[in-house]
DNA sequence: TTCGGAATAGGAATGGTTACTGATCGGAGA
DNA sequence: TCTCCGATCAGTAACCATTCCTATTCCGAA
């Protein structure tokens, strides 16, 4: 997992006219620094460590705008609030349906069945998302 | 889209424990009037229309009950309530991310998927689920 | 330095879903 | 058939992730 160097971050942000102001940067460090899965609240707990004036609605919009320019991906699992992501490469992941951790499943091929979606609908596809749910290591034998 | 049997129904209630209730049948009548992909809404739309006094919970709670047993099938996707439908085989569904309808994409073949899901991570798999969404095609154009 | 549009803080509002409570139902046993 | 008890229901309040709103602040271009 390569980190997003600070040339694209700049880039990134000047292409889209959004301007990369130090909320955004410091929601980009959180997600760093939560290294898993967070959700927008875990973000803003983490943000908020350094600023406590940050506002939860701003870390929403930072993390929309993020994900919108191409720095973040997001993932839903249902009874679960969104989770975010660095990893911005189609990937899969699974969530534990009982303590809610999340971690990333390698070496799954995805490139077959996103063609095959195309082949056989008549709709222009946008989007594609996996959510994959289970019991982790952990929570298995309890 | 083979309709599912009276018998099937009797039995799967039968050994679930749970009882067969008027609302319950009201609520899997629902959804083989609505046809499509309704959300909870929509089919307590359709069941207070002969039965005025439905409670929306209720209809939430048939839902689950009827998907716990097998009868239902429910998909989410963001930005959108939960959709049910009859068809609890294993199937892809793709969402107009304009108009909200929602349609089946035939002939995707899932099994490979789901195998190497498994292959690939030490979770024990509960549900894989796949939200697609796109432009159908009276929307593409617009 | 000034100005205007973008971004933010703070908090209220939204909407799908669940939880709660007292009333009602329905089926196993007498 | 009648009784009784747990399951289910109607009605409504609560929940919670997320969005919306508004006044204020920030920032970059001129």
């Amino acid at each position: 997992m390569s980190s997003v160097l600070e040339q694209d971050i700049r880039e990134k942000f000047r292409r889209s006219g959004y301007t990369l102001t130090s909320q955004r940067r410091a929601v980009l460090e959180a997600l760093k620094e939560a290294k898993g899965h967070p959700s927008a609240e875990d973000v803003y707990l983490i943000v908020k460590r350094k600023n406590p004036r940050v506002a939860l609605g701003t870390v929403y919009q930072a993390l929309s705008v993020l994900e919108e320019i191409g720095l973040v991906d997001s993932k839903h699992w249902s009874e679960s609030p969104t989770r975010y992501d660095l990893n911005v490469e189609p990937h899969l992941d699974i969530r534990c349906a009982r303590c809610g951790s999340v971690s990333e499943i390698p070496g799954v091929e995805l490139g077959e069945l996103e063609e095959s979606i195309r082949d056989n609908t008549p709709y222009q596809v946008t989007r594609t998302t996996i959510a994959v749910e289970g019991l982790c290591p952990s929570c298995k034998g309890a």
